[in-house]
DNA sequence: TGATTTTTACCTACTAGATGGTAGAATTGT
DNA sequence: ACAATTCTACCATCTAGTAGGTAAAAATCA
């Protein structure tokens, strides 16, 4: 799924990956909408712990929202794989329904909990933007879906890093003074 | 394509479409990869000549910019479509060589002539950025992909031009005194 | 306890439909 | 007449999904 998306990815595919036959994943998942949403499903649940390790790992807004990012650079490093939700989403009008609310599911839990960082950044001074805040966590987020999607083609994945930073640096208050 | 990217349209489709029978449109285009790479050549095509359309219609960067983020919001109106270019980069590792090729050249050539607009705004004094300038074409490049793939999920895109603004007006050299 | 039933976990073998692609006949235009 | 175009009719391959069977483990019953 991650390099194929929903429709070109198939049960033969898994069958072989997983060493048992396409029947007895079915056995498991009669359908396929239920085994992507599923998929989906439990990661956000691995995602949202995730967060919520950044959260106890620092209290800093910046050192959080760097932490965020190399979630996404992991990602990106490992075969140039992108965000299984931001491949869906390229798919997302012939998506079955369950697994559409689910992608959108995962888009606001990440818009979400970047505007509560983003947010408490800005009331205590560290962070400073213009405008809504989550208008600004919707940038910062699809940034990172954008970025991922267009540097992996051009092979070099160091660019992405170095080119979200400078998103987050320009919220940083310290440095616009 | 524009709904469906590439191993997910079908001959059968265009048939449908065109009114015309499968097999003729194999005497066109005996095989897909050909076909669609005639399609992002095309595409390349008409886009850099709404690049120049741009040119002329105004000397100012902001303004070019604006009528640029325009070329894509148009796009995202029309049935909530994509840019084909992101649809198949969400696909890219799965994609014939031949096509790869075009997808990319289509990212350089919006990056290269977001890096041409915005040093000469720069050196106009109009436009300001930090470090290098193709580093910031490649985030507002990035950007508006992601953008596309992430608000048209979400239904709402009036957000789409109201956030690539930000990115925009940040560069904004008459608003940054 | 031991015998019986049920459930779990997998299998082989299939279906109906879609896919990209082809061969060759029929039609059309000049 | 000739070439360009479009057709019908097919093919091999892949797709999600189904039918029905099997061995072993687990639960139930006597």
């Amino acid at each position: 799924m991650h390099q194929r998306g929903y429709h070109s990815f198939s049960y033969a595919d898994i069958s072989e990956e997983v060493g048992i036959k396409k029947a007895s994943i079915h056995y498991y998942y009669p359908n396929k909408k239920d085994l992507v949403r599923e998929v989906v499903v439990r990661h956000r649940k691995n995602f949202k712990t995730d967060l919520d390790r950044i959260e106890t790992a620092s209290t800093d807004p910046i050192t959080q929202l760097d932490l965020y990012v190399q979630l996404f650079a992991q990602v990106l490093y490992h075969d140039e794989q992108m965000c299984i939700c931001g491949i869906l989403a390229a798919e997302y009008h012939i998506l079955p329904k369950d697994v559409q609310v689910e992608v959108q599911g995962f888009f606001n839990d990440n818009i979400g909990w970047l505007t509560q960082v983003i947010a408490k950044g800005c009331s205590q001074g560290i962070l400073q933007v213009e405008g809504p805040v989550e208008l600004e966590a919707t940038l910062l987020f699809s940034s990172i879906e954008g970025l991922m999607l267009v540097t992996r083609t051009a092979g070099g994945s160091e660019r992405f890093e170095l080119i979200v930073q400078k998103l987050i640096r320009r919220m940083d208050n310290s440095l616009n003074i």
